[in-house]
DNA sequence: TCTTATATCCCACAAACATGGGATACCCCG
DNA sequence: CGGGGTATCCCATGTTTGTGGGATATAAGA
């Protein structure tokens, strides 16, 4: 039996997902609040569901907060947040501070039950939309790579500062003179428009070249 | 209909995916090959599949080198990578090379049915555990911020490295000598057990400190 | 109260780096 | 065939950084 609880300020929703997990034969819905205060109310170790449904946009506090004391309060319980945004910037808030689901509110009542299904056995889910944002969170990055202005040996050289080596070491690493790392990296600071090996870094790591 | 493609080198898996896609009515096997080598040999313009099932451990050219090659000259193909991996290095190395969707072999046939539909939509697809790694890429850098060992005025300080000034200008920034900054530079390479700025750099900007 | 951590400042020396000059050789493209 | 980009090497000079010593003051804990 899987104990779920939502945190839903819609009354037509929240009953409705209520009543619907109720009737289902392996899960109870032991909590159902309007709102992220009334919820930690009456939260503690005894009643402490597997599963949380967490709306976002929420009276007082949102369900992100609500989500972060949680988690850092209570370990082994897994939230699923549970909003229409599809706004990347609280699909990531969201994720970075430890959501494990995350589905749109026009997901059918069988999907969100597998979700939680999938996500009490250790699993995750997402909505589609979702998954596709993270997606393309990492298909970033990889563009403009692609069109770096860096031959192959520059980006050796470049990977070698990233790692923390000196000239030297770069040199012996790729067996060529110190002197021909110096000038790979004269060519490098002009091609970047840079002055020192601390935005050459900066660039590499952020995805910039 | 939507066209699909299999790349995959054990034959019983090959042939009965395509078996499976053929027999549905709204897909068709385009294509079935046992190496990215023979898949690019007939691919082209009018071949083009919608989607791709790639698996990764191949004899010859890798899938996930593959996916790049195809994500290079060709636009508008979806790839799922299919494979027994569930190593990170491999899930992120794929998703950050243009990968859509990434299923394990077990997944069932009306399971991989719906990946394919799905991402045909414009929507992605991961199998469970996939998504759970996912998760816990976007989780990690989170608690390791909190274990910090530096003070706020060494973070100042270590942020002014990653901006790539120098001593001067960090001392100059917030109003202090630069023997100072020298002072809690080394307190801050003692703390991280570094010795050179590139490592502090690199530690801050991958979430280590 | 005494230690510890933090923040501030100073000196000195060696290593590493940034920048300016070169040179040679290769390959590709117009 | 000549120019441009790449890769390799060398020298010189000045700046920055890394590391070892200090010193002082303040606040927080043991």
């Amino acid at each position: 039996m899987i104990n779920v609880a939502i945190v839903e300020d819609d009354d037509v929703i929240r009953e409705g997902v209520k009543e619907y997990l109720d009737s289902q034969e392996n899960m109870v819905c032991t909590a159902a609040k309007s709102s992220v205060e009334r919820f930690l109310a009456i939260l503690n170790e005894e009643t402490l569901p597997d599963v949380i449904l967490m709306d976002i946009g929420l009276p007082g506090m949102s369900g992100i907060s609500g989500m972060k004391l949680i988690t850092e309060k209570y370990t082994g319980v897994s939230i699923i947040m549970f909003t229409v945004y599809i706004d990347s910037h609280k699909i990531f808030e969201s994720l970075c501070a430890g959501a494990s689901g995350y589905l749109l509110k026009n997901t059918s009542f069988p999907d969100m039950k597998l979700a939680i299904e999938t996500i009490h056995a250790g699993g995750s889910m997402m909505s589609p939309p979702i998954a596709r944002k993270v997606m393309e969170h990492f298909h970033t990055g990889r563009k403009k790579q692609v069109t770096s202005p860096l031959t192959d040996k520059e980006k050796e050289i470049v990977q070698g500062l990233v790692d923390g080596l000196s000239y030297k070491m770069i040199a012996d690493s790729s067996s060529i003179s110190i002197e021909t790392v110096r000038s790979h990296i004269k060519n490098i600071y002009k091609k970047l428009h840079v002055h020192c090996k601390a935005d050459v870094i900066r660039k590499s790591l952020t995805g910039e070249i």
